[in-house]
DNA sequence: ACGATATACGCAACAGATTGCATATGCAAA
DNA sequence: TTTGCATATGCAATCTGTTGCGTATATCGT
């Protein structure tokens, strides 16, 4: 039950709405974690069922319609718990890799053309992540408690980019190994 | 649909049963793609009412209850269709990043130890990938193509497992700059 | 005044995946 | 001979997560 333990650890920080909660998510892990609003919705209601989380008093200035949640001593208690048990390494369903179990009997120049495209898209997401280390820790050595966790989160953002971008490159290059080797005018790649 | 997918790729090899998927599955991408039997089981029950696998004859000196699919003329017309489909990133619920999130307010010595723990495991794994890739793939670049997408797996494998543990050391570095010194006489560590 | 966009919540149906249980055979070790 | 293990399949309940739809209000530009 890892996306309610989310919600709990953001609602450390200070009370907030289902809406709040989707949109802190999408800023900060939502690049690697990809949460619906729906299934934030459901399990604040699940959580406030469990007594984890309660309704928290909204300011009158605020829209009337908006519900903020705040954690509970119970919720609190949970999360100390979670926070004792071990974590399972994340598993990780690449579809590439099952393509490439397919590459002798399809086309390869479909395959290659993929992986550069995988390739470009985690080069942007590097690159917007650099942004975001730039921007929020140029000076890492000297972060608080609270930002050195969001800080270790950002550089394994980091990290597994370009660790997904040199992949991509070796794939590409292993995937011809055994072509008939090619000159610049005569491009053609043989499947 | 991705598991599907993978299924109707495995198949490609030869008839397999259900049975025969799930080891498969384990040895291969297994370490980083859990799949249960009853999963398998069910996809197999999916794609046969698809009429994209078919119960392929079995050899009088099997089993009697082992039944073996193969893949059918619509099955490969589907495999090929996917195989020019985008394939997206995979998520990627790495629950230590929630945990460091919550790293102001909860005990550094857990998490600390989580991390060492988490980091023992994938060094553990990355030796087993790398025994494999040493026993199977000792000459990468004369690979056959069939052996070449399989070496590639492998590879993600390992590099991701370096990097895992690289981040892992990083964290266990960073989560303590503000304390204290300390030394080795005195190896308490605050919270 | 109108439309677009952002805010804000929720239901219903489905798909994907896990967990626990049940069943049955064959083989080898204690 | 009994016990346990590997082989081999499957149901039912549950949980997790997605997709599509529906309903409002507020804000802002034109």
């Amino acid at each position: 039950m890892a996306l309610s333990h989310a919600i709990l650890v953001s609602l450390l920080d200070r009370p907030q709405s289902g809406y709040d909660l989707a949109k802190r998510f999408d800023r900060t892990v939502g690049f690697f974690w990809k949460v619906s609003h729906q299934q934030i919705y459901l399990e604040l209601h699940k959580l406030a069922r469990s007594g984890w989380v309660a309704s928290a008093p909204v300011e009158p200035s605020e829209r009337p319609n908006r519900i903020a949640y705040q954690l509970t001593e119970d919720g609190r208690k949970a999360l100390d718990q979670w926070m004792l048990e071990p974590t399972e390494p994340p598993n990780f369903k690449e579809e590439m890799i099952v393509k490439l179990f397919a590459l002798e009997a399809s086309n390869r120049d479909t395959i290659r053309k993929e992986i550069e495209r995988r390739r470009d898209l985690h080069t942007q997401r590097l690159a917007h992540y650099q942004a975001l280390m730039a921007e929020h820790y140029p000076e890492p050595a000297r972060l608080s408690a609270r930002r050195r966790g969001r800080y270790l989160g950002l550089r394994m953002g980091i990290v597994t980019e370009q660790t997904t971008i040199a992949w991509c490159e070796e794939a590409i290059a292993c995937i011809d190994l055994d072509a008939p080797k090619r000159t610049k005018s005569d491009p053609a790649r043989p499947r």
